[in-house]
DNA sequence: ACGTTGAGATTGCCG
DNA sequence: CGGCAATGTCAACGT
């Protein structure tokens, strides 16, 4: 063959989306054989394929994922990646056959649990010690603003620092806030709070060193008494 | 409104296949967003949607898994769960919306890993001790079959289980069989060894105190060998 | 019905 | 760069 072999599905091209009465065999990590229904063939951009039926949702009867390279021919495509794994699909009755340019994808943006936990916790600063009243969130300071700043019981400000993981570069942080904070008469003695899902060893020692408190929360706790107060009023 | 409200996608309809550009926000467990760009939606008969882009194979960038509820707008889907949980897709523009009915899903059929495993220590009993000779697959006792009755190097039965899993059930059916097989005054004594991926340390210990051996097999080593000899001739 | 466990997982994060 | 843990984990099986 002297031109090239365009049964040859290569990156970057379109999304192909095939319809098809077929049989569907896997053989890698385990055997899997799907017997002859119909089914949505979907081709990516990235050359992975999957196969869906109309159940089961979100995840496909059987796929292959990159690196991967399929031969489509008319009745049999075969796709088979470097660990020897094929995906063999038989192809009886195409019923659909359409190729589309998706373009770039920009990416998913997770609002992380970090955001969410600081609303949480700016509702109910009380989650982190008794008492606790929330004065600003992203109170600022000169280098940066800090999550949270309360005032206790007593009236004394606290600062409160938010992770989803408590790690020693988050003391840090709230460290080197404090010392801006201090400068502020009006604050001044502040006292910090450094506030995560769950505090590494380390984190705690030095926090404990530095005079600073640690609490660990429970995010789904938090999410529930929050919507356990929306839902009683 | 009289008329039952179409917009509302009940379970059991056809696959829905739609391409547009959109933006997509997810709010449940985490929050999510997506920008505007051109993607697919896949609404299965069971009513579940999902969001692909050309990457990422297999994987949705999002979803919203059964139960759940879809009202279907024309600029906005949003789909709504029984915890609360919504999906809300913004349309801008459709470039493609087709609906086809899927038929019935026989079903997906594994063949499992353990068969295969048995044909290849059949196949290569040395895999599971250094001269072992295999004598017969699935041979029968009264209470069933043991899955490989060997000779050793020095012509001693040993019975072998073969699990994909090692788990404590399985030494506890290779002591069953070994028990009958010590019957048989042409095999007796009968030694048993208990062959698996991976040996759970309870099944371990138990093994031990019967005087039975372990040996954890790696089952794409085996199917390299074996394709090896495959490919070698 | 509920808990446990495996999965062809994939993905991010840490060391 | 390789191993470990989380995942909007899900799904199947046993109790």
């Amino acid at each position: 063959m002297a031109e090239p072999d365009r049964s040859v599905q290569q990156n970057g091209g379109p999304m192909r989306l095939v319809i098809a009465t077929c049989t569907v065999d896997y053989a890698g990590r385990l055997s899997a054989h799907l017997p002859l229904a119909k089914r949505l063939l979907m081709v990516k951009a990235d050359g992975s394929v999957s196969v869906h039926s109309d159940g089961q949702a979100y995840k496909p009867l059987n796929w292959m994922s990159i690196p991967c390279e399929l031969r489509a021919g008319p009745d049999q495509w075969v796709v088979t990646n470097p660990k020897g794994e094929t995906l063999t699909i038989s192809i009886e009755v195409v019923h659909l056959d359409i190729e589309h340019e998706m373009g770039d994808e920009p990416g998913l943006r997770k609002d992380g649990v970090e955001a969410h936990l600081q609303e949480l916790l700016a509702a109910r600063p009380e989650a982190i010690a008794a008492g606790l009243k929330l004065v600003r969130r992203e109170y600022p300071t000169d280098i940066g603003p800090v999550d949270l700043l309360c005032r206790d019981a007593e009236g004394r400000a606290v600062a409160i620092e938010i992770k989803r993981r408590g790690e020693i570069d988050g003391v840090e942080q709230l460290v080197r806030y404090l010392e801006r904070l201090d400068l502020d008469g009006r604050l001044r003695p502040v006292r910090g709070v450094f506030v995560a899902q769950v505090i590494k060893p380390q984190a705690q020692v030095l926090a404990a060193a530095r005079g600073i408190g640690c609490v660990e929360v429970d995010y789904d706790e938090l999410r529930g008494l929050d919507t356990g107060r929306l839902t009683l009023f």
